[in-house]
DNA sequence: TTCTTGACTTGGACTCCGTCCATCGTAGGA
DNA sequence: TCCTACGATGGACGGAGTCCAAGTCAAGAA
């Protein structure tokens, strides 16, 4: 994702500093940050950000495949810097960390062309639940 | 879960008539209504019934592995009343649908222990998209 | 380099979903 | 029938996210 800002620009971005700096925080860690996350390490660089920004770029970032969202539960989305990389999560029941892991096999194929009623199938999302080594 | 009334006063639940109509709404057609769809269905029967209230009902139901919830976007969850016969969903992304589905296999067993990074796996829940007939 | 303009940013109001809480009501046992 | 602890109520509250009118500025034009 180090060329992030040069794909963006490609697409005609204007590059603010605002955009800028939330896509350095995304390039950093590899982790799943909330929007509220993001925010607060992007005001670290560039205190005036606004919320409504930061909502803004990621929503940016989500249609142009680079970040995608994951809701595991019913608190905030999560914003996943690892966009080109297809992979799977696998999440702590107890304090709630996310893990990227990557299952073996064709996911889709799991789906039986009579349980498909008709569908177009596009995409597979897969949630593994449990409980990581300092919870258990 | 046509016993689920026996079952519930098995587990010592007061038998209020809020309780009651949540659980008969739940027991009609199985489809994933919203808690405030739920709400709506109940209160045709029992007008005067809060919206705390069936909150409170469906979480407990939740809670008795009755009912399971299911949350496919940032949206509000649903509650899915097939909470004993274990599935998957399978997700319009044009009108947001849902259908019941059964993929074939164990899928805890698509993640190799080395993917496992020392969880102890308990659940897995997979979110097929794509479009159905009607939005294809 | 300066000018111009429409894309971008801002902050606050607003919505949606859900929780909390003080108070009231009642199911069900004595 | 009476008691009381459990449950219901509704309104305030909170978090997450969206929307908007007004102000700002990136970048192409000259
Ligand atoms: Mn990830
Ligand atoms: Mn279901
Ligand atoms: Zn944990
Ligand atoms: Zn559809």
């Amino acid at each position: 994702m180090s060329d992030l800002l040069e794909r963006l620009r490609g697409r005609g971005w204007r590059m603010t500093s605002q955009r800028r700096v939330v896509a350095e925080v995304l390039d950093g860690d590899h982790v799943h940050l909330t929007a509220d996350e993001v925010h607060a390490r992007a005001a670290a660089r560039l205190p005036e950000i606004s919320r409504a920004t930061v909502y803004n770029t990621l929503g940016e970032l989500v249609v142009l495949g680079e970040v995608s969202e994951v809701a595991t539960d019913g608190r905030a989305k999560r914003y996943d810097p690892n966009g080109h990389t297809p992979h799977q999560h696998l999440v702590c029941s107890g304090c709630g960390s996310i893990r990227d892991v990557r299952p073996t096999g064709n996911l889709l194929a799991g789906l039986p062309q009579e349980e498909r009623f008709g569908f177009t199938l596009s995409a597979v999302e897969v949630t593994y639940r449990g409980l990581c080594p300092d919870c258990a």
